[in-house]
DNA sequence: ATTAAAATCACATCTTAATGTGATTGTACA
DNA sequence: TGTACAATCACATTAAGATGTGATTTTAAT
């Protein structure tokens, strides 16, 4: 196995010498770089030999915040993972830099040698979280239970096929009813939705406004 | 501690069994019902004493797939945990299953040993998923500069109005063009794009899909 | 027992969408 | 200076969708 170059952008000093004391005594791992911000990060890069496959980034920095700098680090290295090492666990945060293409998420509290876990799993291609910040993540796709009863249980399977692209047709016959029987359906769908054709009836699906 | 109570919905009967047999040595958790579908399931629970606190789920089920069954599991059982336990391991299917509102994605390789503690870090309010899984997750969170040149820009045009649930003639009265030319424009959309129908143009808008 | 709501089906009518063939114009590129 | 492509329009046909009126049946609630 190669070893992992590592780039490092945190700016306590304590947390740093920490780190890279640690990482030094891992043969696994070799630290190329370890930055205050992300502006000198992006300066010292253009005079590696080494290039960071990972960057360990904490948010709360010198000049521009690690998720604003998320962007610009893999402009520089596309092909870098980036792994968030920070004390901020709000779902804001959290939510962000992943949007901004952070690829795991780490509490600052983790310990050095789940750290380096985290890091050999991010380096096979797959990411590190603890359960806590996967819950958090899991939770921002759940359901935001409008429970609406504007449709019936009936009605609403009615929907469900139509936003799958099928045809009056089709509908009748997945649900052994007669085509007129899903027109009346939906028939009744457009009157209790206050709409008139299925383009807004998918799109409501689609916004969750049922 | 007290035990975490369980159901599991899973057809194979070799794995509910293999299932059933360990999870009966473990005195943390024990297993309050095991059906082959969502719609056994739901039957069976209105005899139990004891509800479960968190369900395995498969997703290739008899009757209704496990991903529909979970918002039915959530209403009769609000409080529940949904773990997927699945074969699938496709983008699709996670995102469908979570966004459903599973708070908890496994792959049937899963050792015993693994699935229990995912039990356990669930029934404490965190999320367990494996590497590659949660690199899926959190790669939908990533920037998608798909950008894909598939339409042309005009097309693209034409495929806001048809989102927005504009009619041919209402596309033709906005665009200043005939509607035989937004037909045109409709027919070659639908030919780049491989689909016949409005639904799906819809579908594949919404999902990032051009 | 009555009522209300949900689900089913039929028939009719009109509108919109889907699809094919074919043509013209302008622009960008090799 | 062709050629490829985007954008425009026309005509025609078949399929699908939207909407109205009216009716039966089953089930749940009053």
């Amino acid at each position: 196995m190669n070893t992992i170059t590592l780039g490092i952008i945190e700016d306590d000093e304590l947390i740093q010498e920490s780190l890279n004391a640690f990482f030094d005594a891992q043969p696994e791992i070799e630290c190329v770089q370890i930055s205050s911000s992300v502006e000198d990060f992006l300066t010292s890069i253009k005079s590696l030999k080494k290039l960071p496959e990972i960057i360990l980034l904490d948010i709360n920095l010198l000049g521009m915040s690690g998720i604003k700098g998320i962007p610009l680090l893999l402009n520089e290295l596309p092909k870098v993972d980036i792994i968030m090492l920070t004390t901020f666990e709000d779902n804001d945060s959290i939510y962000k830099a992943l949007c901004a293409g952070a690829c795991s998420y780490l509490s600052k509290k983790t310990p050095l040698k789940k750290i380096k876990e985290a890091i050999e799993v991010v380096s096979k291609g797959g990411s590190y979280m603890s359960p806590s910040i996967a819950r958090k993540i899991v939770n921002t796709f759940a359901p935001k239970q409008h429970k609406s009863n504007l449709l019936t249980p009936r009605q609403k399977e009615i929907v469900a096929e139509i936003v799958d692209g099928k045809s009056y047709k089709m509908i009748a016959n997945d649900l052994f009813v007669s085509i007129d029987t899903v027109r009346t359906h939906i028939k009744n769908i457009y009157k209790a939705l206050e709409i008139n054709s299925k383009a807004e009836l998918i799109r409501k699906s689609y916004d969750n406004e049922l």
